[in-house]
DNA sequence: GGTAGGATGGGCT
DNA sequence: GCCCATCCTACCC
């Protein structure tokens, strides 16, 4: 499928898709349809990083100069730097003010296949271009500089088909983290070769 | 099939 | 100075 084939057939998701509870949006990310340029893929793989509690979450220490979009309004990119090589994709949820944000795991790669593999080319198969968070970002072509960059316009976008099929969601708990490491809030899409692990 | 360890740099106390 | 929401390779079953 081409990128011109992905656009026709969706549309991009509203404001209000993402200004609901953090949960609901990444369960709701599922199936929907990461755009970066000319690079497209099934979102298979999320988690929700939430307020209050949720010590995992970078926004549990409260505004910093990094995690400042976090508190901003919903459908923003919230991309951050981790381990010296590698960066995350989140997407920012809740209404303005209150944190949260869900980090997209995996993808499955649909449109400029070509590119990613040029960007990632040790990838065993298709569905491994883009399964972890780092990968993801890598092979989208995603870095800091789409930090706080607004997803329902521009160059990267989340859209949704005009025809979506069901499909069953799995709950787990987060992968990689060192506090709440028991709160399922890690959400997948059963069955889907490119969800990590 | 599995895992131990290294690469690498920005954020924050 | 010590984290850290990772990935890859090497090596072992």
């Amino acid at each position: 499928m081409e990128w011109r084939d992905v656009t026709m057939e969706s549309r991009i998701l509203p404001r209000s898709f993402y200004a609901r509870h953090t949960v609901e949006v990444a369960r709701g990310l599922l199936g929907k349809i990461l755009v970066h340029g000319r690079t497209a893929g099934i979102i298979a793989e999320t988690e929700a990083y939430l307020g209050g509690d949720d010590l995992a979450a970078h926004s549990a220490r409260g505004v910093t100069n990094r995690t400042r979009v976090i508190f901003g309004p919903p459908g923003h990119a919230y991309v951050y730097f981790i381990y010296g090589m590698h960066e995350c994709l989140n997407i920012v949820a809740e209404p303005s003010g209150k944190p949260g944000c869900v980090l997209i795991r995996a993808a499955q790669p649909l449109a400029g296949i070509d590119l990613m593999h040029k960007r990632r080319p040790t990838a065993r198969t298709l569905e491994k271009l883009a399964s972890g968070p780092g990968n993801l970002t890598r092979v989208f072509g995603i870095t800091r500089a789409q930090n706080g960059v607004d997803v329902t316009r521009g160059t990267l976008v989340v859209r949704q088909w005009k025809k979506e099929h069901a499909f069953e969601i799995q709950v787990t708990p987060r992968i990689g983290i060192r506090h709440c490491t028991d709160w399922p809030l890690r959400f997948v899409i059963a069955g889907n070769s490119a969800v990590s692990k």
